[in-house]
RNA sequence: CGGGAAGUGGCGCAGCUUGGCAGCGCGCAGCGUUCGGGACGCUGAGGCCGCGGGUUCAAAUCCCGCCUUCCCGACCA
């Protein structure tokens, strides 16, 4: 097992398959085995934008562009958001040689120019609401760093809206956490549990924190989206007022929510076996890799042939589809490292193939290698690139519903977070003590509270005073 | 910032205890044989042994100082 990694990590492909190869991938999660593809790991992650841009398309939201240095002043308008980023606040203070009046704050999340720049948009209930989003990278100084996970910088998506009423603002901060929900699992075959925050978990600033929280192959947690309902708390920071209906001046409702490339994280970390990444197709940068097989010239010749006219002929059929034709590595070598990658389908194509008139394809999670006549391949590609997706999120599944547990008491609670860790599910009083006590004992947080209220179904398991919410609890990233 | 560990060809490491020609595996280059599950042979290139000082005939190795990186904790999408 690797202790150390490379410091070219970033460097591709050259050195990746050795180092994945001993990286202890199953013993840690993956977490580690993540840190050798990052720049595969930004073309997922391309393809996940897309996803979400659609539905952001679809759900009337616009895409927009705010600045990134934020002048201090302007960031503290808000008492519990500024308490919250400060001490993660990257800080310009030079132009050049010469010293600033005013720092700026290189942004941590934009709810401050945001709102600022809402003030001046709204005056009247007909403005609103305001349905922006915005791609961009946000900064946040971390103590310790995790590729993917938790990086200094980040890509993400912030969405911003504004609105007249604090049921059109909640109704929509719930659209988008269904909204990442929908990604989460019919795009990225993760399986997620869309609740609530405590209040000790909020955003800050915020009055209700929604999220999506996916289990890991470790069985560790991971806070994987959040839409937040901030009641009127910024529109009064930062004054934006406006005159509803009936005429009366009022301040406006908003949300924000994100998802950022964490989530490539949790495609990696979610799906990886100890044969490396597993890539449901939907996100899969290459769907389908075609290795060419031969031993003389004459086979080559015609191997590469019929292998690029499949890949044309895929390729039409919109699957995104590639040769690999590299004459340094044997087949062998390249089914390996082409699984490592996750790449959902493989297609073999040689001589005893093509003499069938044939090809072998194989899927990355079955591992079964089934002859296909030649000329039904591209019919039956979407169908085993879809059993693929299928197939992922019901492992997925299946996962986590063994690691989910029921705690009756809370020497239950303990002892199974921390000889079995996993999610852990109980009534629970709804006080902060309760939630110090657990964390402090295992290191566990609830990840999440049922998005509507449900019978708690008995005491606390920590007090056993009367239960007032049904937590989920998890050992977090 | 507290507690641990490590710095030696591109990568992973051994050598240090007991000072004496700087090594191994992978990768890389050339040639040949190979090619349906991570091929093999031969030849070869590539080093300020983290930096500075000291001890010694002689330092990767011993001594002093410094620097850097990684892991664990506090922070967090």
């Amino acid at each position: 097992m690797v202790t150390t990694l490379p410091k070219q990590s970033e460097d591709f492909p050259a050195w990746y398959v050795e180092v994945v190869k001993q990286s202890g991938m199953a013993e840690h999660g993956l977490a580690r085995g993540s840190q050798v593809i990052k720049p595969w790991g930004y073309a997922i992650w391309e393809w996940i934008q897309r996803a979400l841009d659609d539905r952001f398309k679809a759900t009337g939201h616009e895409n927009l562009m705010f600045p990134m240095l934020i002048p201090r002043s302007l960031f503290e308008k808000e008492a519990e958001h500024v308490e919250g980023f400060t001490p993660q606040v990257w800080v310009v203070t030079h132009a050049g040689d010469s010293e600033l009046e005013e720092p700026l704050y290189i942004r941590p999340t934009s709810e401050t120019v945001i709102w600022n720049a809402y003030a001046k948009w709204v005056q009247s209930y007909r403005d609103l609401p305001l349905l922006y989003n915005q791609w961009c990278n946000v900064m946040r100084a971390e103590m310790r760093t995790r590729l993917f996970l938790r990086t200094s910088e980040f890509l993400w998506q912030e969405g911003h809206t504004a609105h007249s009423t604090a049921d059109e603002a909640h109704a929509e901060a719930l659209r988008m956490q269904d909204v990442y929900r929908e990604v989460a699992e019919d795009v990225l075959a993760i399986p997620v549990i869309a609740g609530r925050k405590p209040a000790s978990e909020r955003f800050p600033g915020a009055e209700e924190t929604y999220t999506i929280e996916a289990m890991m192959r470790d069985t560790k947690a991971l806070q994987s989206g959040t839409s937040h309902f901030l009641g009127q708390n910024f529109a009064r920071a930062y004054d934006v007022s406006f005159l509803n209906d009936k005429g009366e001046q009022d301040f406006a409702w908003g949300t924000s929510w994100g998802v950022s490339t964490r989530i490539v994280g949790a495609v990696v970390m979610t799906h990886g076996d100890d044969r490396g990444l597993r890539l449901p197709p939907l996100v899969a940068p290459t769907q389908i890799v075609i290795v060419p097989i031969y031993a003389s010239d004459s086979d080559q010749g015609r191997v590469l042939q019929a292998a690029e006219s499949l890949r044309d002929d895929l390729s039409g059929a919109n699957v995104r589809v590639r040769v690999d034709s590299r004459d340094q590595h044997r087949p062998g070598y390249k089914f390996s490292e082409w699984e490592l990658k996750g790449v959902p389908v493989r297609i073999e194509l040689g001589p005893k193939d093509l003499d069938a008139d044939s090809a072998v394809i194989v899927d990355r999670v079955s591992g079964e290698k089934r002859r296909v006549p030649l000329a039904q391949v591209v019919q039956s590609a979407p169908e085993v690139l879809s059993e693929v997706q299928k197939g992922l999120h019901a492992d997925a599944l299946a996962f986590r519903d063994r690691n989910t547990h029921e705690a009756s008491d809370f020497a239950e609670l303990r002892e199974g977070l921390i000889d079995q860790g996993g999610f852990w599910v109980g009534p629970w009083c709804g006080e902060f003590s309760c939630e110090e006590k657990v964390t402090e004992e295992t290191k566990a947080t609830i990840r999440a509270l049922p998005r509507d209220r449900v019978d708690p179904g008995g005491p606390c398991v920590v007090c056993g005073k009367a239960g007032l919410e049904r937590a989920t609890w998890g050992i977090s990233y």
